[in-house]
DNA sequence: AGTGCGGCCTGTCCGC
DNA sequence: TGCGGACAGGCCGCAC
């Protein structure tokens, strides 16, 4: 659920309440995420206090004098301000407390995300180091995208959702941007050409930067099994619409499996 | 080095 | 009504 723009509100939800706020305790009630939470991890963390709170890729990096936190919020993940009445909801997993009272609390019924403490620079984490140039920023541009490809053997669906090609870029997001800029998504990145991906680039940049201009709120919490429509499908033009009307030709919207993902596409609109 | 795939995990839906 | 199985998803880590 959480992709660049949920990351992004997150940043700008929880950065003023805990900036410069001292870290009191730490409460883990689960420690098997991603990466199992060391023991030592409550220790580690009381006593910091927080100098600023960032984001590269979907990482949000909280940053304090002695080391940066490194939060993933994987599937399912979120990370919100907590206050002492608030309800302790199941997958609750941990709460990060402050001296001034305020509580940071991080919630994953999937356990697919992350929390990590780190002494060193986070951006040479390992996680970190080898990530591609953030969407909305000039070194992710067509002239970019034209060179990393040559001599790629993968679909251009799966180039774009490659985090070492570019960051930010997820199953929805991909077929999203495919769809905008008219590209089958099972062509070979290799192959298309200059001009094509001056499409594309400005295509993710519009995606991205519309999503995050809402809020994130253009995505839902949970795709069911079945792949049901979320809150917000009629923000969407073809993730999640097989069977539907093309909004743009009328033809039927298509769903294949690219690398053990579902793609969603107008086979003609897009070629 | 690039590519493909298994695995992690829960909630929800479907068919029996 | 209960239960098993399929499925969704981000992305690491491994094997080729």
């Amino acid at each position: 659920m959480p992709e660049l723009p949920e990351v992004e509100t997150t940043l700008q939800g929880i950065a003023p309440a805990i900036t410069g706020e001292k870290i009191k305790s730490v409460i883990v009630r689960e420690r098997r995420l991603r990466w199992t939470i060391p023991a030592s991890f409550e220790q580690t963390l009381s006593g910091n206090t927080i100098d600023h709170v960032s984001r590269r890729a979907k990482y949000l990096l909280i940053h304090t004098q002695n080391g940066t936190l490194i939060v993933h919020l994987g599937m399912s993940g979120s990370l919100k301000i907590a206050t002492d009445s608030t309800v302790l909801r199941k997958h609750d997993h941990v709460d990060i407390l402050f001296f001034n009272g305020t509580r940071l609390r991080f919630h994953d019924p999937r356990r697919f995300g992350c929390l990590l403490w780190t002494k060193k620079d986070p951006f040479q984490h390992k996680l970190l180091k080898t990530l591609g140039p953030e969407p909305l920023t000039d070194m992710f541009n067509a002239r970019y995208l034209y060179t990393k490809s040559r001599n790629r053997k993968v679909s251009i669906k799966q180039f774009i959702m490659n985090s070492h090609i570019v960051v930010g870029v997820g199953n929805i997001y991909a077929s999203e941007a495919l769809f905008m800029s008219g590209i089958n998504p099972k062509r070979m990145a290799s192959g298309i050409s200059l001009t094509r991906y001056e499409c594309l680039n400005n295509s993710i940049k519009t995606v991205l930067s519309e999503a995050i201009k809402q809020g994130g709120t253009t995505l839902r919490d949970f795709v069911s099994g079945k792949g049901e429509p979320g809150y917000f499908q009629q923000k969407l033009n073809v993730y999640a619409k097989q069977g539907d009307a093309c909004s743009r030709c009328n033809s039927t919207i298509k769903t294949i499996k690219q690398g053990q993902r579902s793609t969603f596409y107008c086979p003609n609109c897009q070629t």
